[in-house]
DNA sequence: GATAAATGTTTCGATTGCGAAATAAGTTTG
DNA sequence: CAAACTTATTTCGCAATCGAAACATTTATC
């Protein structure tokens, strides 16, 4: 088929993947992931603005997916007070733990495939 | 924060997901890449029924999920011969194309953080 | 200080997805 | 062969999401 390196990193993602669909934790979208991974692991400031930009989206789309993700309470908005249009948007504890719990099932996927 | 192994787990899980959503490809949720990489890294044959237990989702939410990918030409239902009632999921060519585009990315980004 | 630009949200109409229950079709059991 | 079971799909009502356009608010420009 392909070569040995290639199908192990589809296996790595199908096991990690798999992990996710079954625990039926939240059901977060590509999308929503994306975000809350940039949110969590690149520095601050994150605004609407530069999420949609950073992952070529729609600006609405990006306000919906905090609108769900808030409600999950993965993250905050929070009013950037020297400019009042602006939002930025912040980690939360909850976050932080269910990225940890990701985390462990994506490890653990590619300790199992990628050695 | 923590560990830095877990650090680079998820910078690999981020800049993967980020390029796949940027890509702005066929737009596949979590479960349906799930079957996706199930029907093309297991061994066959992959049913309706079989899938849904595997991921521990609902059978209607397998059919739907075929549908749309069998809309984008990504795998393809197969009649069982043997047993009328059941169906086959199978792979097709554009399906191995698509993949083997993800594993780029993937493997990419694996290579860029898990060194 | 009026006008233009920037930021984020809301609205619009449409599509897609969900679980649960009902259904259609085929097979096994007694 | 009839009843019970199995497999997959369809239906139902509902919730989430989409892009595009319109909107409200705030800031920058002239």
């Amino acid at each position: 088929m392909k070569n040995s390196t290639t199908q192990a990193t589809l296996n790595m993602w199908k096991q990690a993947l798999g992990e996710l669909v079954r625990r039926q934790g939240p059901d977060l979208s590509s999308r929503q992931m994306a975000i809350l991974l940039i949110v969590y692991l690149e520095e601050p400031p994150h605004t609407v603005r530069g999420l949609a930009a950073r992952l070529k989206i729609s600006k609405p789309a990006v306000t919906r997916a905090l609108d769900t993700m808030g409600k999950l309470d993965l993250l905050r908005r929070k009013p950037d007070e020297k400019d009042l249009r602006s939002v930025n948007i912040v980690r939360t504890v909850k976050g932080s733990v269910y990225l940890s719990e990701i985390a462990d099932v994506i490890e653990k996927a590619a300790w199992e495939n990628l050695g």
